[in-house]
DNA sequence: GTCTATACAGCGATAGAC
DNA sequence: GTCTATCGCTGTATAGAC
């Protein structure tokens, strides 16, 4: 009686491996813990990612493709940058909720441990987030939803590094609450009086 | 001929580790890259400090006493609220100007898997940290050097986590003007108009 | 205070049987 | 696709000589 579900065992393996990476970071995980949790052996890994920094690189790949149609998603539904600021900041709370880091935030703090490839990967996410950030900045700006009171790249690290900072402190007492009245007050900054 | 330039050796591990545990994280060095770069064996090091969680203990408890007093200097010379807040942001530019992340904020992401002791030590930092942060802003709405536009509890929540944010993306290019200008425009949405 | 030597667990990774 | 077995290396930590 296997217990995948259905599930693949490729995708089992990422769904725990996200996990551990999120909550442990990319050097707090191994192998045998993986393999452990989904009763497998080291082995049987290595037959589906042949090394670890080949796993790293489809988890953050996975991550990123599911971070840029949320965001895809977004552009789609928000009626206005406002609002598209507020559906960016709940990514983050959905995150946070489930008590886990951004991954690619936890991959940033081990960014200088971490194999070139993994490095390109996490930077790539950072500027894909920035340019959507700022175009939301500069839309805004445009229609009067929003005022910036800078550059839409300044906001933009502002607003990325606000929200990436607030979950890292968040993480250590779980105040969620905190996490969202901080990241209100940060986009309400925005928000012409 | 040693080359301590008599410096105790117990300070010289101190300032080395320090510096591996601010670029690569405490699970990314070991005792022997410390060791290596002293030229001294790992069984030496075992003298000074008997396990790497209590080189982690005082690594934290040197970088918190340091902090505290830099804080303890502000309350000295800053002539109001609005200037310590930039006393504080300049003690994160300081570090982010020698290619480092504050120590605290890369021990938060490896939170999880760190012993216990150094949990309770990360957590107080953060603690005090906040403490002086909402007195300060309290002092500046009093004075009216600040316009805070929400609860002291929730405006220090922002202000921490985003220095400690933007610090951990600026590290991945090292655009420090850039952090510069993202602090500036975070500070800057407290001062009246 | 630093050394050599060693213990022992864990790591990522591979070969080859099934 | 998963296993057993094994490799070579690194990790923290300890004992005892100097």
């Amino acid at each position: 009686m296997s217990e995948d579900g259905g599930v693949p065992t490729r995708v089992r393996i990422l769904d725990t491996a996200e996990r551990m990476l999120q909550v442990r970071g990319y050097n707090g995980f191994s192998y045998g813990d993986v393999a452990e949790e989904l009763g497998i052996t080291r082995a049987a890994l290595h037959y589906h990612f042949k090394s670890k920094a080949e796993l790293g690189q489809a988890l953050i790949e996975r991550y990123a493709a599911r971070f840029s149609a949320a965001l895809d998603a977004l552009d789609e539904t928000a009626p206005d940058a406002a609002a598209k600021l507020r559906g960016y900041a709940d990514l983050y709370l959905d995150v946070l909720r489930h008590d886990l880091m951004c991954l690619c935030g936890m991959l940033a703090a081990e960014y200088r441990t971490l194999p070139e490839p993994l490095q390109a990967s996490v930077s790539a996410f950072f500027d894909t987030n920035t340019s959507w950030l700022r175009g939301v900045l500069e839309q805004g700006g445009a229609e009067g939803s929003l005022r910036l009171l800078g550059s839409p790249d300044d906001v933009a690290a502002m607003v990325l590094g606000g929200l990436e900072g607030a979950m890292l402190i968040t993480r250590l007492d779980g105040d969620v609450a905190r996490f969202s009245a901080a990241a209100d007050r940060l986009l309400n900054g925005l928000v012409p009086a």
